[in-house]
DNA sequence: GTCTATATGCCGATAGAC
DNA sequence: GTCTATCGGCATATAGAC
């Protein structure tokens, strides 16, 4: 209860919320690695440079810890959809959410893994976010996808599926990381290979659903 | 060490060994929902339909227990790409590869979702594999692809990124089961909807790297 | 092979001094 | 706010009778 508002900039509340995020950041690490279950508090503490007693005073449980991670990366999660604009012409708008959706996959690995394990699990926290929030998002961005192929800009394909189609394919870098490094040696963190993802997967979308 | 041949029809090995796949049966469902850490032994047991004592008879140990269901299921997700074939023509081969795989996705989503489990740790057990039999699995595979992209029968293609994204996007169909059923309210369990998954599927990626 | 106890260790959470 | 010490519960695994 120490800070409802989290950008209240009192001097005080700036430590906290600086050793709550600490804490936070060591708890993903942990979580999208071990799941809730696997990690235990100690290995979180030390990771964050806290006590395990200490750590428990900031969040009053496992639980509470476990939520207010998943809370944090939903956004990060959502954040490249909502950039979707109609503005742009469909190729450019897809292939730019492509390379949004990559750059998570890059940037906040952690965060991709974790959002995984969640669905894995059937999502019992996120359930409510995906049945409200997420859908009426997708459904805006699928009328605007069926509004290109009606007024015939792009091949007829489904939304929804072309949508999963990106997700699965941007996140894949990131969750099996673990394949991909096994196969080809690299990871998205190298910068080459990055940008050869990129216009591959890319390439492969668009032309899968371009007009001719 | 009961039985280290698992096909000898030995008439007493037969009921053990029918016992040890319900066990593994019961483990598959809950370890791919809540990872090893979070299944309790009990839930395997009342699930299989035996006490836990008589579940630790047959496997010493829960790790094992894991082990042996882990072995198992790395057939199932093999089977597609090792039936992967030179003699059909390009996009004859490999949309029936991405049937096959929605297929697994269909019939063996728990297996599919404890591979993901596992890939998400950094594959602790499948190390090995991943990057040996796998690993050269794939460089065959690419190697026949690369060979169809060099005689022009493919639009230039890098086979590992192509590879890469059949997996991510009919994995996907089980691994974010709970996702796609919250956006779509259908699972491929549906007949219709798995007939449209397959076509949207293939249609998305065959157009994508069809030579033009 | 299957059961009823029971041992054992770990880990989340609390108490209470400072 | 941070520490040391400790509790209490739970779940794996074992002992031993049948």
């Amino acid at each position: 209860m120490t800070d409802q508002a989290p950008k209240k900039p009192g001097k005080r509340t700036q430590a906290v919320s600086a050793k709550k995020n600490a804490i936070m950041a060591a708890a993903l690490t942990t979580f999208s690695q071990f799941g809730i279950h696997g990690t235990r508090l100690e290995q979180v503490a030390e990771l964050a440079g806290v006590s395990k007693t200490n750590l428990l005073y900031y969040f009053p449980s496992k639980e509470a810890l476990y939520v207010a991670v998943m809370r944090n990366i939903l956004d990060i999660w959502l954040a490249p959809l909502r950039a979707f604009r109609q503005e742009f012409t469909p190729l450019v708008a897809i292939g730019e959410y492509i390379r949004l959706k990559l750059e998570v996959s890059r940037d906040h690995p952690e965060a991709s893994r974790l959002f995984c394990l969640e669905m894995l699990q059937g999502a019992p926290l996120l359930m409510a976010e995906l049945t409200g929030d997420l859908k009426s998002l997708v459904a805006d961005k699928s009328a605007i996808i069926s509004g290109w192929v009606a007024e015939g800009k792009l091949a007829p394909v489904d939304p929804n599926h072309l949508i999963f189609m990106i997700w699965a394919a941007t996140q894949h870098y990131a969750d099996f990381s673990t394949q991909v490094e096994a196969v080809t040696g690299k990871t998205l963190q190298d910068e080459a290979f990055f940008q050869q993802t990129v216009d591959n997967v890319q390439r492969m979308i668009i032309e899968g659903i371009r007009l001719r």
